[in-house]
DNA sequence: AATTATATGATAATCTTTATCATTTATTTT
DNA sequence: AAAATAAATGATAAAGATTATCATATAATT
């Protein structure tokens, strides 16, 4: 695989933040230092770079497809409100219900975050 | 709400299977029993289940939003080959990750299933 | 420098899901 | 039981997200 410019600066823009975006979002900023990319050249390297194993795909109930290039072993909190998606330790999970042929395992906690929570009370 | 023959028949559908179908298999078999049910009414009813906890959606990448009537606590697995899911006992998982505002814990794993791990061999 | 392989950007096409709206069906009220 | 009200339906348009196509451009190899 080849680490053209704007594979490049996809994944730096995805490896720069902490919000978990979506690819429209990934595009947008991408276009502020790389101003002719497409959205199909977005596209076609968030999915190279989770082929490649260097960034994760996040499948969210009622969102577009987001992503993640932190590969540590975390789960995600989506918040049900507001759509954020904050990092939450479960190292030590996945390892509980492990079956034969897994891969990876995914723990999705939904729920309201603390922004959401603190504007409500 | 109100229990339509068609809302009964989009429940019975997907309560009589273990596939964890999509909208498009359901609207499908649906319409074997309810023949002029439209799949927008699919759609809306699936939301309305959901909404009201009687059934549950499944977000899986890759492919459309899925659906599962088994309402206790398990988790699930995806086969990466072939799209399938497979319950998976996770019971005691959820409580080891939990976080203040949590409502919901999913597990997926993701892997390749029995079948298609027996076919490559 | 010529050849081959890979990546790009624009845009069409596809797929999934939701919105719209006139009609139908069910429930309440009179 | 008829009239009035509310909710659900089905057809289809519209929206949103993602992929496919393809001519052009860029990089790697010979």
């Amino acid at each position: 695989m080849r680490f053209s410019k704007q594979r490049e600066a996809v994944y730096r823009t995805l490896y720069h933040t902490d919000i978990h975006p979506d690819a429209a979002w990934i595009y947008a900023k991408t276009r502020e230092t790389e101003p002719n990319i497409g959205i199909a050249t977005v596209y076609r390297n968030l999915n190279e770079l989770v082929s490649s194993g260097r960034i994760k795909r996040i499948s969210v109930e009622g969102y577009a497809e987001r992503f993640d290039a932190d590969m540590r072993e975390h789960g995600h909190m989506v918040c049900e409100r507001c759509g954020r998606i904050t990092d939450v330790d479960c190292g030590s999970v996945s390892v509980a219900c492990s079956v034969e042929g897994v891969t990876r395992c995914e723990i999705t906690l939904y729920g309201i975050c603390d922004e959401c929570r603190k504007k409500n009370k």
